[in-house]
DNA sequence: TTGAAAGCGATACCAT
DNA sequence: ATGGTATCGCTTTCAA
């Protein structure tokens, strides 16, 4: 039976222990373990140092690393406290090991409590290869000069509006509301509804799609908007549903999927039939759309993949002089289902 | 109006920069932006320097003071790919300020492809001052041992078991089974299903939950469990339902509320009635559990707050020889609603 | 094929 | 009240 493990040891192995154990230099060693071009090391050596290394544990000490070479290795990705969960979950990963295939290492540096210059401050000490904020209005103008200041060469801003003097992937969430409303005009109804979540971390997302249903009803030619605010949460919805009818809203666009649900059991709860008297659009194509009756007629959003997105970076990393460019990073889909 | 920022500048501004900028040493402007006890420098120098700072846009390089402190500030946060979502998403940002605001710099190290030692030594390249494993486990006995060798003093994992060497935070997922099936049994139902999720990466919290029901099953002394492998996807629930029904299965707990909501959809277009014919409880008591008719029964998880974990862990960074200790995080309670 | 040595940027001890 | 300087662990010429 094997000794039990260390607990945490004063002084880990460096790469001058490894030299001393392979009785070689630490230039060698360096050589050795970052497999540098040219094959200047024999391959008895080469075995010898790799063997040192193992046996003592070593690992390399990544800030040395970066503070020698000039550069850290790290794409720094952040991120407000709202976007954390659904689809960015799956997106955060899959980002991470497209990065990570192509010699990166990304890393989540959630919310601060600071935003603009102060972020920036904060994202830059790290002083990351790259950084992408994902639906991050912490980073605005100011936080982008800083990071440059700071020697950050790539700054890669992914969301509704580009930064000025960052690298932009624009989620035009305002096509969203476009397609949902244009879909409740092309079907008859003119007096619409627009659920606005009152969680505030939401705006982002939420004006965008209302500019869009409002558009929407201007190239129609016909047709009202009302914006209405609603919580996420069983309690508000009630009054609210009532507030609606009154209102006499025939259509209704509601954020995304989980607000149309809640609004379609409050909608249905007090008599109204739905799609008959209020029709209704969900977004993001949630699996909750589908359990509901009536299922949920939605807008689904393609995104970018994460490996063009990751691909992306790398080869700006690779030429950190690019001047800063727009891409569009989604596309908005009806899904027609029951409700609408 | 201003210049436009500069693109990303050659060699940032260091505190040599600054010191010369405010006609210091380096030292001095270390002692000034650090705040080091003991007001050593005189109030005029102080603002000189800062000011010099602000002037140049300087920002402190995390990997230098990291090198030379021997603290990198840093706690790493490792999850797996699943758990990035839902409740984790909240839990995650949550902690990022808890740590943030004791002093600490939180950031989360997405998935790696490798596990045991390898993850282990990617983590540690960091020298984190702390590893909190967030129901990873890629974090074993091997990668406890990899961390400490390289000096990592306080390693934790947070998930269903300890693990050796580390200081633990268990979760016991079990004790939702067992309530969930405790509850069933106690309405008299006796055949029960439990389903466990068809997605490999849920099995650490689903046979957990799987082995509390058929411990209920034994401790009540009657009925009988029978493990049901459904997909969260709304192909497979029909035949499941079906099959489920031939089973005779009077009462389900159904891993999740959203497991539960599509079991709950599959039985009712089946023509079973639910809970008269098939009683159902699911867990985590999410959104959609309200929104569904009937409203689902459900099993509540209260975890250790976020600010808790993030006190033990400062404590653990300030004291790294404290021995192994493990503290359960959460407790499981019935939320009885309409389906059970 | 390998080694010696010069830093990268910041900290903290020891002088002054 | 301030400055000089050794040092953290590693990469990378330049010599040998």
């Amino acid at each position: 039976m094997a000794p039990p493990p260390p607990r945490a040891v004063r002084t880990p192995p460096t790469s001058s222990d490894v030299a001393r154990a392979a009785g070689v230099s630490r230039a060698t060693v360096s050589y050795v373990l970052n497999n540098t071009k040219g094959g200047r090391v024999s391959e008895g050596t080469r075995t010898r140092v790799r063997e040192a290394a193992r046996q003592l544990g070593y690992v390399p000490h990544a800030s040395a690393r970066a503070l020698r070479s000039g550069r850290s290795g790290i794409v720094l990705l952040t991120a407000p406290a709202v976007t954390v969960g659904q689809l960015f979950a799956r997106a955060f990963s899959e980002l991470q090991q497209a990065l990570s295939d192509l010699g990166h290492t990304a890393v989540l540096y959630g919310p601060t409590r600071t935003r603009g210059a102060a972020a920036g401050r904060h994202w830059a000490e790290l002083r990351p290869d790259a950084v992408l904020s994902l639906m991050d209005d912490s980073l605005d103008e100011d936080a982008v000069a800083v990071l440059h200041q700071a020697g950050v060469g790539v700054v890669l801003g992914l969301g509704p509006e580009p930064v000025a003097g960052a690298h932009a992937l624009v989620t035009d969430e305002e096509q969203v509301g476009f397609c949902a409303a244009s879909h409740l005009l092309a079907t008859g109804r003119r007096n619409l509804g627009v659920i606005v979540p009152a969680d505030s971390s939401l705006r982002g997302f939420a004006e965008p799609r209302l500019a869009g249903a409002e558009r929407a009803v201007r190239a129609h030619g016909a047709g009202t908007v009302v914006r209405q605010d609603l919580a996420l949460d069983e309690e508000a919805a009630p009054s609210w549903a009532r507030q609606c009818v009154a209102a006499g809203v025939e259509g209704l666009f509601a954020y995304n999927d989980e607000y149309a649900a809640l609004a379609v059991r409050a909608l249905l709860d007090t008599g109204v039939r739905v799609p008959e008297d209020i029709a209704v659009v969900g977004a993001d194509d949630l699996l909750i759309g589908r359990l509901l009756r009536p299922r949920l007629t939605t807008v689904r959003l393609d995104y970018m993949p994460s490996r063009e997105i990751a691909e992306l970076l790398d080869r700006l990393i690779g030429a950190p002089e690019t001047p800063p460019e727009s891409h569009d990073m989604l596309r908005a889909r009806l899904v027609v289902r029951e409700s609408a």
